[in-house]
DNA sequence: TATTTTGTGGGTAATTGTGGGTCGTAGTGG
DNA sequence: CCACTACGACCCACAATTACCCACAAAATA
């Protein structure tokens, strides 16, 4: 699965190269078939393959519909959820709201994560780094399902 | 396993030669495929034979994804978790972003850590066992697990 | 000291990343 | 319904990076 940081240039056109080491398994499973969307807990855009992206879809549209959370999650992750496509060169063009909402103007970061991938502003990730790893120097709990976890 | 210290140099273009008496072990379990990452706590690097590696990211996606200090582990941990390989002359080339999270401009030092080996800059590995070592000179309550041990 | 192994530095070719031009299509407004 | 505009798909050319290779220096071994 996908892992691993690259730094990344947004163009003017607001397209990215996504790294070559990751083109050929993209393109072997989905024929390079991607969903875009935000996560609504960061300023930050989450990619999926189309095949791992639908069971999400699936899970999310069987939330009970007349609870408000669920609505209001359901209407901004499958609302902001874009289909798009490498193109020949294969970079994928990332939509205008959806660039604007992560902050997204040039240098960004592109960040494996198991079955997606993250991008976020370059300046904005270093912030957020930088503070993770206070969070995790300062904390005086870590949660035990952590404390039994050897690297 | 891996155990031991060894001064390295990086090359400029941010290769560092692998010594040779780990060469053997790296290419006959792994072909030479290895994962390196970030120390959350201290700014140095890990890297696994990828063997080592997968139960490791595997444990990591299993943590609770709405716990937000297991979030953070795995953001920052399988991140920064970059797929690499010996070259054929036995040296691995390190992504630049991972190179400056941990300071690596030149003289560098890696050390065999059981399961994996850590790699860091020279001066700061100094000034950090100095700082360890002290610590343990201070120390007035050894925790538990250490009192039963015998070197 | 001779010989082999290991470490280091670059040169070169191939791959990858970047920028931008052009054309077709869809959307907009008159 | 037509002209115009904006945007995206495709293409090409150049720049940057990486993989591969070879040669030499340094160190270890015999």
């Amino acid at each position: 699965m996908f892992r691993g940081v690259h730094n990344i240039n947004l163009d003017a056109k607001g397209r990215m190269a996504v790294p070559a080491r990751y083109r050929q398994l993209l393109h072997e499973s989905n024929d390079g078939a991607l969903v875009v969307t935000i996560d609504t807990e960061e300023a930050c855009l989450l990619v999926y393959p189309i095949n791992e992206w639908e069971p999400i879809q699936a899970k999310l549209e069987a939330l009970p519909s007349f609870n408000p959370a669920a609505r209001r999650i359901q209407r901004l992750i499958i609302g902001h959820a874009t289909d798009i496509e490498l193109d020949s060169s294969g970079r994928m063009l990332l939509p205008a709201p959806l660039r604007e909402y992560a902050g997204l103007e040039k240098k960004m970061v592109m960040m494996g994560q198991g079955n997606k991938f993250e991008l976020w502003d370059e300046a904005h990730w270093d912030e957020r780094r930088r503070s993770y790893l206070d969070a995790i120097k300062e904390e005086n709990q870590i949660p035990e399902e952590l404390m039994n976890l050897s690297l």
